[in-house]
RNA sequence: GCCGGCAUAGCUCAGCUGGUAGAGCAGCUGAUUCGUAAUCAGCAGGUCGCCGGUUCGAGUCCGGCUGCCGGCUCCA
């Protein structure tokens, strides 16, 4: 006999063995055993059919648990692979687990699925939803197991279980549903009944096991939820994210294009989008002066030599474009700015009274990327960091690591970022520097990282070669992450260049270098900024800020004289002077996503006013133009202050 | 780079099974002088991404290239 503890405080003692289910379903209702889906034995996850065989704590797990997303969606994916085997026998099944938006199975195929085969699989799925077949754990002996699917001819269970074999594992778990037997850790539901709401959403190739030396397997994406109305929410959302896709809307406004007669990857910024960059450029370039950084400018080439020497033609010749001659000499693009700032640390030598040297630059690199990794202004080929390098003292780390901690959340809440996921990445398996070298800096950034109170993850291993780093994500509208700041110490630079540094003691030392970029790339921080808010920007960001909009001519002169004195007091504003009606010129200024229209018509001529309209459709009293300016101002000032998103807009597209 | 899809006017898109291109918006011209999300009329605009092939004939079929899209891999 053991005991078993229920949600309530409830002990009961109950036969070794005993199923959770036989355990959970006493005293429930029919209309609760219905929903009743798993168990949480000691807090884990586990299939109705679990045998309890130590004292526990049990509880029931319903339909519409949160936690149990996951659970529902692999086994959305078993039920996929089912539809497939019973449509396409002949099709081999690979992987096919829960992700964070949904679920994917992976399958080799002769044919790759088209559309109709997708409609065609959703169709069956349903099917066999709507037979509501049991789901079995069925544990394994893993050698028959492996009879059993090369029985089957299934080679990638065979692969995947011959290295589970090879890690020691004896017994498997398999789950079965049906004609259809995957190899599974579990659990899953009871049945493939309690799958109700589910979309399949694209096929895309995917290397075997990720490695692009295997063969491309056919992977089939999909989502599920508990309940239609979660899914149909969450299929509203992706709509929503196409609509807000920086490349539409950055053409929709005209911020940047990418032309093919330019290059793949290479941005040309428009006049608005090149106006929103020089207000971030300046914004950046303020906040590094004040608090003691230096700004540095640096070319775009450099000879061969110098990324010889850096390293980079070791480990990163295949990102870097083909040297070209000049005068007999071999130079390269850069594809990083920090052998620029070394050359100038290097020019003179350096006391340890001059550190810490914080010296940054919004740097244009180049490098190559594949073809089929770029995307829209997220992933390009010639960027601008926001870069700046920090040569410091050991003992100047720590300190040195919380200001850049502060700066970046500052920053990116200026710009209306509040979530974001930090990583702390630790030494990999190769690496140079010292082992107590990696731990200072490692323990540097995790003290950091705890005195700002900041929640972190480990990525064990994930360290660049050089040195520990952070990286913050920031997600954007489709839930993916961008990798924008990241904070690296630097350990291999320094040496391979001598960077020294003369100290109290009268001897050379090698500084601490640390290499950091805030909003990662210019040019992608501005793509997540355009989805962040889907091109209508903050105030302060906006391109235009106010647009003056007369009703006939007779308003030509005042609107004018308008124009003038905004410009004068630093506004950002245009001027429609066009003989068009009053309604569709603020359509186009609400399409613009402009933040303020300014209608004039013979009432604002006669009493020298302006009569503002807000995007989001709310129009103000008329008021004169410097108490619009006034206006304007405070709400910019105030967006900049506490980061508060400003009127977006409105509802009407 | 790999798998699949796509490429027609500045933009968004039609163009059935091959018979040598069409709409709306934008642009230009004119009329209209109008109060908070599209006034009307006219005009102009395309070697159908590029190269080659099949065919009496190719936007349409086939091959190659370029670019883009969804992913994989890789990264700021």
């Amino acid at each position: 006999m053991i005991k078993v503890r229920l949600a309530d405080g409830q002990i009961l003692e109950v036969d070794k063995g005993t199923s959770a289910a036989d355990v959970l379903k006493e005293g429930l209702s029919k209309k609760q055993k219905k929903r009743l889906i798993l168990a949480r034995v000691d807090g884990e996850l586990k299939d109705l059919g679990f045998r309890l065989q130590n004292d526990c704590k049990l509880e029931p797990v319903f339909l519409g648990d949160e936690q149990a997303q996951e659970v529902l969606r692999h086994s959305t994916a078993h039920l996929m692979a089912q539809a497939v085997k019973e449509l396409y026998p002949e099709v081999q099944v690979a992987i096919g687990p829960a992700i964070e938006q949904g679920f994917y199975y992976d399958f080799n195929t002769r044919e790759p699925f088209s559309p109709e085969d997708i409609a065609k699989i959703e169709k069956k799925m349903k099917e066999l939803s709507k037979k509501a077949l049991p789901i079995e754990r069925i544990d394994m002996p893993i050698d028959e197991a492996i009879a059993f699917f090369e029985n089957k001819k299934e080679p990638y269970k065979v692969e995947l279980l011959e290295d589970l074999k090879k890690e020691g594992a004896e017994t498997v778990s398999l789950y079965r549903q049906g004609e259809f037997v995957d190899l599974c850790r579990g659990p899953h539901l009871p049945d493939t009944g309690k799958i109700q709401a589910f979309k399949l959403l694209s096929v895309a190739g995917a290397f075997w096991r990720g490695d692009e030396n295997r063969e491309m397997l056919q992977r089939i994406y999909g989502t599920a939820f508990f309940d239609k109305k979660a899914l149909k929410e969450h299929l509203d959302r992706l709509e929503e994210a196409k609509r807000r896709d920086h490349r539409k809307i950055g053409k929709e406004l005209e911020l940047f294009s990418i032309e093919e007669s330019i290059g793949p990857g290479l941005i040309l910024w428009h006049p608005k989008g090149a106006l929103v960059r020089k207000i971030m450029e300046d914004f950046w370039r303020d906040e590094h002066l004040k608090r003691g950084y230096s700004l540095l400018f640096t070319p775009h080439i450099a000879k061969r030599e110098l990324w010889k020497t850096s390293g980079h033609l070791d480990f990163y010749a295949e990102n870097m474009y083909a040297p070209m001659q000049i005068d007999e000499v071999e130079y390269q693009i850069k594809p990083m700015n920090c052998p620029f700032h070394i050359a100038i640390y290097n020019s003179r030598k350096r006391s340890y009274r001059e550190l810490p040297l914080r010296w940054c630059e919004l740097g244009t690199v180049y490098r190559y990327e594949r073809t089929g990794t770029l995307h829209g202004l997220m992933r390009v080929r010639g960027f601008t960091q926001d870069d700046a390098h920090i040569f410091c003292t050991p003992g100047q780390l720590d300190q040195e690591i919380i200001e850049i901690l502060d700066m970046t959340l500052y920053m990116l809440q200026v710009f209306g970022f509040q979530k974001y996921d930090i990583y702390l990445s630790t030494r990999p398996d190769k690496y140079v520097g010292s082992d107590e070298h990696w731990e200072l800096a490692t323990n540097a950034l995790k003290r950091a990282l705890e005195n700002k109170g900041l929640a972190y993850e480990i990525d064990p291993g994930e360290g660049v070669f050089y040195g520990p780093k952070i990286d913050i994500k920031i997600k954007d509208c489709l839930d993916r992450s961008w990798q924008c700041s990241t904070i690296q110490v630097d350990f291999n630079l320094p040496e391979r260049f001598d960077v020294k540094y003369t100290g109290e003691d009268g001897q050379e030392h090698a500084p601490i270098m640390v290499h950091r970029a805030l909003l990662g790339s210019l040019e992608r921080f501005f793509g997540v900024l355009i989805e962040h808010y889907a091109g209508a920007f903050p105030i302060w960001l906006s391109p235009i800020q106010a647009r003056v909009i007369t009703i006939t001519d007779r308003q030509d002169e005042w609107a004018k004289k308008v124009l003038e004195i905004l410009r004068s007091k630093g506004i950002r504003a245009d001027l429609d002077l066009r003989n068009e009606k009053l309604g569709k010129k603020i359509r186009e200024a609400q399409l613009e996503k402009i933040p303020y229209m300014l209608v004039l018509g013979d009432k604002e001529v006669a009493d020298q006013s302006v009569s503002p309209r807000t995007r989001r459709g709310e129009t103000l009293d008329a008021m004169s133009v410097e108490e619009f300016a006034e206006l304007l101002e405070k709400q910019a000032m105030q967006e900049k202050m506490g980061g508060v998103t400003s009127p977006g807009n409105s509802k009407q597209e």
